[in-house]
DNA sequence: CTGAAAGCGCTTACAG
DNA sequence: CTGAAAGCGCTTACAG
C-alpha cells in the first residue's frame, strides 16, 4: 500500500482553487471553461487522482450501481442475460453487482442485504426456486430501491417484469412435437408457484387438447427443476408399458438429464424418443443429438429489463408492455432430439435468429 | 419510491441514546451489554433501518467489497473461479463486484476504473489476451487496492499470482499422448506474453523432446486462442501430406474447434486424430466423443486467490508459495478424445477428482 | 465565473 | 457503560 488517495482537496491546493471549483471541473460542470477542465484533469491524473464514489453516493443518495442476483452464473441463460444487462449499464454510466442465490432462498435473501447496504440504485432479480415469498424485495423498495424482476417472477409483487411469452412457447413446442408425429407427450415442470413454470404448464395443457391427444395424467410431473427429481420421474414413465414418445421440459438442464437417461437406457433418440427443452444453453448444439431448444433471448431480456430502469425500453424488439409485464418474443431451435423417424438429420440444424449470435 | 431511509440517528432519538451508542450496539461491540443490543436491533428492524456501507466506506476506507476481473463469465472455468471467490467473500463478510474485458485491454481498463471508484479493498484479475502492459494494474495499486492475479497473468507486476503448474501439466499431456500411441503432435497456443501459455508451449516441447519424436517447424502455431485462428492453424495442418494425429491446445475452446473441424473433415477422433484440451469446461463430457481436458481446478484457483487476501491461505491443496506464486496443481481428466486406435471407449471415463464435484 | 459552508450517514478516538 | 465531536471525500444550494 502507497501513500494516501488523492482528493479533489489536493488538486485544489496544487492548483490555486477551491475544492468546489474543481469538482464541478471533473464533472464537466456547464459553467466552468474547457481551459480549466483541462487543467484540473491533467493535474488530477498527474497525482493519480481516482473519484471516491462512496463519497459521492453519501452525498447524492444515489449509487450509480445496479444489483443482479441470478440463481446460477454458470447457466449461460443468466450469463447471457447478464451480458445484456451489463451493456445496458455500460451505456449509462452504471456498474454493476452480480450476486448469486443458488436456487436458495436464504441466500437470495442475503443477496437482497448486499446489495441495499451496497446503496445499489435498482435491483434485477430472476428468483430462486424456492423463492415463495416477496417479502425480501418489498423491504428492499421500501428503502427506495427500483425492483424489476425477469424470466422467474412472483406476480404478487409490484413493479416491471420482463419475461417470455410462457405459454405460448410451451404450446408451440406441443405443436412442433405433434408435426414430427409425436403422439405420447409427457411434460416436467418446474415450481408451480412461479407464473413462469405454470404458464409453460397451461400452454403445454393447451396444445394437448388441441391436438386432441390422449396423455394419461402421469404424464404431467411439477416441480421437477433439479436433475435428480427429472431422472427419476422420467425413469419411471420409461419404465411403464404405456410410456412417452416425447418429452417437454422447462429447461435444458432437465432436457440433458433424460437426454442421456436414454442414452443409457439404449432408447434412440429422436426415433424412439423426442426430447424438446428450455433456454437454449450453450451446450444443446453441442449434443449429440442435437437438442431442440426454446430459445428465451437471454442477452434480450437482461438488456429490455436493465433498460426499463434507465427509461429507455426499446419496444421494436418486445410484443408488449401491458400490466407492467415487456414480453420477449421466444423462438424455437430445431434441432435433432425432435425430428421424428425417417427424417433425415442433416435437415435439422435450423436457422438460429439474428439476435442470437451477437 | 417511499420515505426516508432510517439512519441510526433515527433508532438513536427513538431509544433516546445517541447515536454513536446505536452504533456500537449495532455492531456488536463488546463494551455494550446484551439487553441494549438487543433494544437496538428490535427498534432497528422496526423502521427497517439498512446499514448505509458508503458512509461507513467513507468514515473507514475500507469498502469491505472485492472486485474481480475476468475475460469472459460464460466459460466455465471462470464462472467456477468466480463461485470459488465467491464462497471466500462470504466466508468474510465481503461483497464481490464482478466485471469482464471480454478478451479487451481497452474493456480491462474500464474494469479496473470502475472498482478503483467503488473503493474496492482487492482486485482479482485473470487478465485478457490483449493484455502486455501492467500499467493499469500498477496504477490501481498506487491508490491502495491489492492485486492478486490469476491462471493468466503478467511477471511484470509484483503481488500475489495463483497458478497452475502450466508447464508440468503440459508435459504430461504430451506424455498421455505419447502412451496412446499418438507420434505426430501438434500445438496451437495462445499470446506468448502470457506466461501461462508460455510455459504450456515449453512444457509440450520438453515432452516432444523427451520422447524424441519428430515434429516439424509447423506443428507449433502461436497465438491462436481464438476459435477462426485455430480452425485456420488446423486446416492447414490437417491438409498437408505429413499431418498430425493429434493436437494439444491451450483451452477447450480450441480443442471443441478441431473436433468440430476434424467432424466435417470426416476425420475420426480418437482413431485418427486425438485431441485435448484445457480447463475442463463443463461442456467436454457433453461432447461425443468426450474430451480430454487438463482440469485446472478452478474453483479451488479462485477461492485460494481470494484467501490470499484474506491472509488465509489454506497450503494442504496446494505445491508451494514462492516468488509470490501459489500453484494449485491441475490433473489430466481422460475421456474418449485421446484413447487410441483400439482402445475400448468405455474405458475412458476415468475419475474426475473430488475437489471437481464441490 | 468562483468560493465558503453545510451535510450525506457513519465510526471512533477522546473524555467522562 | 455512554456521549459529544470530528471527519471520511464529495456535491450543491447559496451568495457574490
Amino acid at each position: 500500500m502507497s501513500g494516501k488517495r488523492a482528493t479533489i482537496y489536493h488538486i485544489a491546493e496544487e492548483l490555486g482553487m477551491s475544492a468546489s471549483y474543481v469538482s464541478r471541473a471533473l464533472n464537466d460542470h456547464p459553467l466552468v471553461s474547457q481551459k480549466i477542465k483541462e487543467k484540473v484533469k491533467k493535474k488530477a491524473a498527474e497525482l493519480n487522482y481516482r473519484h471516491n464514489s462512496h463519497a459521492a453516493n453519501l452525498r447524492q443518495g444515489s449509487s450509480k450501481t445496479m444489483g443482479v442476483i441470478i440463481p446460477h452464473i454458470t447457466q449461460s441463460f443468466f450469463s447471457e442475460a447478464i451480458a445484456g444487462i451489463e451493456e445496458a449499464c455500460f451505456a449509462n454510466n452504471y456498474s454493476l453487482i452480480i450476486c448469486q442465490s443458488h436456487e436458495s432462498f436464504q441466500q437470495e435473501r442475503k443477496a437482497i442485504d448486499t446489495l441495499v447496504r451496497q446503496n445499489v440504485d435498482c435491483i434485477l432479480i430472476s428468483v430462486s426456486e424456492e423463492t415463495q415469498s416477496a417479502e425480501h424485495l418489498e423491504a428492499a423498495r421500501d428503502t427506495g430501491i427500483d425492483i424489476i424482476q425477469f424470466d422467474r417472477y412472483l406476480d404478487k409483487i409490484a413493479g416491471y417484469k420482463v419475461i417470455n411469452d410462457n405459454l405460448e412457447a410451451a404450446y408451440e413446442a406441443v405443436k412442433h412435437l405433434v408435426n414430427e408425429k409425436y403422439k405420447k407427450i409427457a411434460f416436467i415442470g418446474g415450481p408451480e408457484h412461479l407464473p413462469a413454470f405454470k404458464l409453460r404448464k397451461e400452454g403445454y395443457i393447451k396444445g394437448i387438447k388441441e391436438a386432441k391427444l390422449n396423455i394419461p395424467f402421469n404424464y404431467i410431473v411439477d416441480n421437477a427443476l433439479s436433475r435428480e427429481r427429472t431422472i427419476e420421474a422420467a425413469t419411471e414413465l420409461l419404465s411403464q408399458k404405456d410410456k412417452p414418445d416425447a418429452f417437454i421440459t422447462v429447461s435444458d438442464t432437465q432436457a440433458l438429464a433424460i437426454l442421456q437417461l436414454a442414452e443409457s437406457l439404449k432408447i434412440e433418440v429422436p426415433q424412439q424418443l423426442g426430447i424438446l427443452g428450455f433456454a437454449n444453453e450453450s451446450f444443446t448444439e453441442l449434443l449429440r443429438p442435437t437438442l431442440t431448444s426454446v430459445d428465451q433471448q437471454s442477452k434480450e431480456l437482461g438488456k429490455q429489463a436493465a433498460n426499463l430502469y434507465f427509461g429507455k425500453s426499446n419496444e421494436d424488439n418486445t410484443k408488449e408492455l401491458t400490466d407492467e409485464k415487456l414480453v420477449i418474443p421466444s423462438k424455437i431451435i430445431t434441432r435433432q432430439s425432435t425430428l421424428h423417424k425417417g427424417a433425415p438429420a442433416s435437415a435439422s440444424k435450423s436457422g438460429k435468429r439474428t439476435a442470437a449470435k451477437a
